[in-house]
DNA sequence: CCTTGCCTTGAAGTCCACATGAAGGTTTAA
DNA sequence: TTAAACCTTCATGTGGACTTCAAGGCAAGG
C-alpha cells in the first residue's frame, strides 16, 4: 500500500508518517523499484502504536529511546524493564491527573455552581468522591495480584 | 503573597502565571501600591485548575472560551453544560487511550517478548484483558446511576 | 505530448505554551 | 550608596511535532 492509503487507514498524515520514519519511531519502510514507500500491516500497527503513545503524552525522544531498546539485539532486559516501569509510572500519573480533572468536570456538571471557582467545600467533596472511587477500584483489582509487577 | 511565593506554592513558573493572567485563564490579579501582583488563595485555586486542565490536554484557547462562559453574568447554563460535556468526552477518550497504552506496557512487562511488535496473539490477549477490566468497572459503577448525566 | 495524480527529498515555516532577555523600579541590608 | 533580591512590561527566542513549500520523478489517460 502507498503512503496515502496508509495515511487514510491510520488517520496520520503522509508527512507525519515520513516524519516518524525519519525519527525512527517506525522501522525503515520498504521501497518499490522507483523508490516509493510500500507499507504493510506491520508498519500500520507500528504507526498506530506510535500515535497511541504520543497522544498519551510520551515525547518523540522518549518513545525513540524506548523503541531502540526493544529493537536492539543485545539482551537489555534489565534496562528495558526499568525503562518500561519508568514510563509506566509517568503514564499512570498522567492518567490519574486526567481522571482527577474528569472528576472535577463531572462534579461541575452534577452540582453546577454559578461560577467555576473551586470552593473549599467542593474540594472536600471531590476528595470524598475520589476516595470512594479508589476504594472501589482497589477492591476490584485485588484479585489481580501480580498485574503491576 | 508575591508571584514567587505563588510560583513555589503551585509549581507554576512566575512567567507562566503572568502568561495565564494575560490570556485571561485566571482573573486580573490585585496589585500592591507599587504595582506588584498580590496573589490570594482564590487565584492559587484558579492556577491549579488551569494547570490541571492544560495538563489534561485542553488548549489555552478552549480553556479561555470555557472560563469566559463561566465568568459571564448571563445565564449560559445550557452552553456551559454543552461545553463541559464536550470537553469531558475528549478527556475520557484521552484517558482510555492512555489506559490502553498502559495495558500494553503492562503486558510487555509481564509477558516480555523479545521485541516490541504487536502480534495478532498479543492484540487478542490485550483485548481479552481489557474486556475483563471493563466488565469489572461496569459492575463497580452500576451503583452510581446518575453520575454521568 | 501534456495534464493529472501520485510519489520523492530537503528546507523552511507554523503553532503552542511558555522561557528568556532587556531595561528599569522598589525595598532591605551592609 | 550600592548591591542583592525581589518586582514590572515588552519583545524576542525556544522546543516539539509536525506542515508546507520547492523542485522534481514516474505512470496512466485523453
Amino acid at each position: 500500500m502507498n503512503i496515502k492509503e496508509a495515511s487514510e487507514k491510520t488517520g496520520v498524515s503522509s508527512a507525519a508518517i515520513r516524519y516518524y520514519e525519519k525519527e525512527s519511531l517506525i522501522p525503515a519502510i520498504d521501497r518499490t523499484p522507483v523508490g516509493n514507500r510500500d507499507i504493510d500491516d506491520r508498519i500500520i500497527r507500528r504507526i498506530r502504536f506510535v500515535t497511541q503513545m504520543l497522544s498519551a503524552g510520551m515525547s518523540v525522544e522518549n518513545l525513540r529511546r524506548y523503541i531502540e531498546l526493544f529493537d536492539a539485539q543485545e539482551d537489555n532486559t534489565k534496562e528495558q524493564k526499568a525503562l518500561l516501569k519508568e514510563q509506566l509510572a509517568v503514564m499512570e500519573e498522567k492518567r490519574d491527573d486526567l481522571q482527577a480533572a474528569i472528576d472535577h468536570l463531572n462534579y461541575k456538571l452534577n452540582h453546577f455552581y454559578d461560577h467555576m471557582e473551586t470552593t473549599e467545600e467542593e474540594l472536600r467533596s471531590l476528595e470524598r468522591e475520589h476516595a470512594e472511587k479508589v476504594a472501589k477500584q482497589d477492591a476490584a483489582t485485588d484479585d489481580e495480584p501480580d498485574y503491576h509487577n
